[in-house]
DNA sequence: CTGAAAGCGCTTACAG
DNA sequence: CTGAAAGCGCTTACAG
């Protein structure tokens, strides 16, 4: 596979590869007819020879790339994020794309403390810009900004004024807790992780503490199912404690939400029918099978095009503001919290 | 955001550029005090500038840009698909990042029969190779392999003898239809597309008609449920005519397996229990909530991963076989299929 | 061991 | 309009 270059094309043609650059580019006026025909055969050429123009090397004229790079945190392989990762680099992609720039995803760790990236992107000058994604510890904000200059936070803990984008999870759970008392619940049931590690998305305590929040005014109690993760049959027992007509249960994450259906059916209880449910979060591939569930949602394809348009804006006016923004949960209202008739 | 380049540090280490580079690369030998001083000076200016070469410079030279490109189909966006492209992504990067490449992703349409690629990758000379993954239609395999060169076909429609890695999933509906025979059961249900489109992704139909093979020599008859994708109330009548003791529900993929689940338990009916289940394919978050669900099974991270090695190994020895290899499913147990006591 | 020279493929700026 | 010149940042090959 040897690429043909300006320079090949330049001397079958018998011009300067300029005059090349200059068709190919359609930079060149063609008034007269020799020069239309000799652009013609320029373009015959560059067609037979299946010509491409080289990136490095307009890279290194440009001082551009035009390559940005997904960061995602090793944990983005787990299948409790795999998709929402997945979906955020499908929205950035879709914006780059359109703009001429290549998505390349790396993959960030935290060993000890420290910035753990084995990408060659590490060592390289690769990429005009960075946006990092999910669950990216905190800790590591300085020594990402200074190895790629241009980040943006896309959803994950970083938290300033400007380049990042984040989910203000305090209101889902506030919201939620507010709908489960004006519905005439009697008891909340949060299922989700309780302690996460401080390195964990935010979102989890936020939402629970949201919620905590709503109902601290009310007489609606709190309890919750902790540790949450993989079904193990003793979960159907410590279902069938709390799920009630009385109860409605808030789930973290869709896996929460799909344990506690499974927790239900196995006692022969249906969400909205013999207890109440609602989702903090929603994926599409679960909503496919619950499209009647109650929950929160935010768009992550979106949140990933917006990214995208501030990482586009932050290159072209480098000092420019960037202001961060809020991504914004939207209620769906499904079937599965209906209001209580007493 | 100026870069600092080799000549920056020659210059204010009043050396020249190359005796930089052999420093930092460690060609150098260092073995004078005088020498050693001087290396020693060098490193700390390129730690202070922060310098790092530049990969647009390098790649010029060696003519490799050392990146690699994921092509996905742009249905890879739909929630049915999302995921494994994401675990193909991961595992293809895990290889490809230890050695020394760039994982990139790049969007693939059909337009009128035409390939549809607007990343600037098909403008440019960007990838060494490319990894075409999951349901890129079959009709592009000449322009795909004309563009990029090198390309690796991962769990595609495309069936060669070199540079594919294939599923065999006739196997996978034969070994389930015989499964079902050895316990017992009286009649099957395949849950799942019927008549896929010529463009869709090979397993389908391979599964089913895999299925059908084996129970064809049988007395288990063999119905379908069509069309199957969003939960729809409907269903829940189609199920109670199918669901019994005496039937095997064959779920093509984990949302028909879900869909089923969904449907027998607003019927009061457990998988398992009530009715036999078996999925041909599993991923990692169904799992989390059904981990004794029956089923077949491949590990997709591990399949990226051996798509990586053989773009390695394809660019590396560029003439060599680099044979074709299957893509084996592994049968897991489970709870949902039992042997039926009759 | 060291540095001057040339080149990777393209673009920008400048003479003709 | 056209092409010779110089340069992007690095590497390879070669004299000193």
């Amino acid at each position: 596979m040897t690429t043909t270059t300006l320079n090949d094309i330049a001397r079958q043609a018998g011009v300067s590869p300029q005059t090349v650059a200059r068709v190919l580019s359609g930079t060149n006026k063609e008034n007269r007819p020799s020069s239309i025909e000799r652009a013609q055969k320029i373009r015959e050429l560059a067609r037979q020879l299946n010509y491409r123009p080289n990136a490095a090397a307009r890279a290194m004229n440009n001082r551009q790339t035009q390559n940005i790079g997904v960061l995602v945190a090793a944990s983005h392989s787990d299948p409790f994020t795999a998709n929402s990762a997945y979906f955020f680099i499908l929205g950035v992609n879709d914006v780059l794309e359109a703009a001429g720039y290549i998505t390349s995803v790396v993959r960030v760790d935290e060993v000890e403390h420290q910035l753990d990236i084995r990408s060659r992107a590490a060592q390289e000058v690769v990429f005009d810009g960075v946006i990092a994604v999910g669950s990216i510890p905190v800790r590591l904000r300085d020594d990402i900004e200074s190895m790629f200059g241009n980040v943006i936070w896309l959803d994950t803990n970083v938290d300033l004024a400007r380049r990042c984008l984040i989910r203000h999870e305090l209101n889902v759970g506030r919201m939620i807790g507010q709908t489960i008392i004006e519905r005439g619940y009697k008891r909340a049931l949060w299922v989700g992780r309780m302690n996460p590690s401080p390195t964990a998305h935010h979102s989890h305590q936020d939402r629970y503490a949201g919620l905590q929040q709503a109902l601290a005014t009310s007489d609606v109690t709190l309890d919750h199912l902790p540790s949450i993760g993989q079904w193990q049959d003793h979960m159907r027992e410590e279902f069938k404690s709390y799920l009630g007509p009385e109860t409605a249960v808030v789930a973290n994450e869709t896996n929460c939400a799909q344990l506690t259906i499974r927790g239900g059916m196995s006692l022969g209880l249906q969400p909205g029918q013999d207890y109440g449910l609602v989702a903090c979060d929603m994926t599409p591939n679960v909503l496919s099978v619950w499209p009647d569930i109650t929950h929160m949602t935010y768009d992550r394809y979106d949140a990933g095009r917006q990214a995208a348009k501030m990482m586009l804006e932050q290159i072209s006016e480098s000092d420019q503001a960037c202001h961060s923004q809020q991504l914004e949960s939207q209620w769906c209202e499904g079937r599965t919290l209906p209001t209580r008739h007493i």
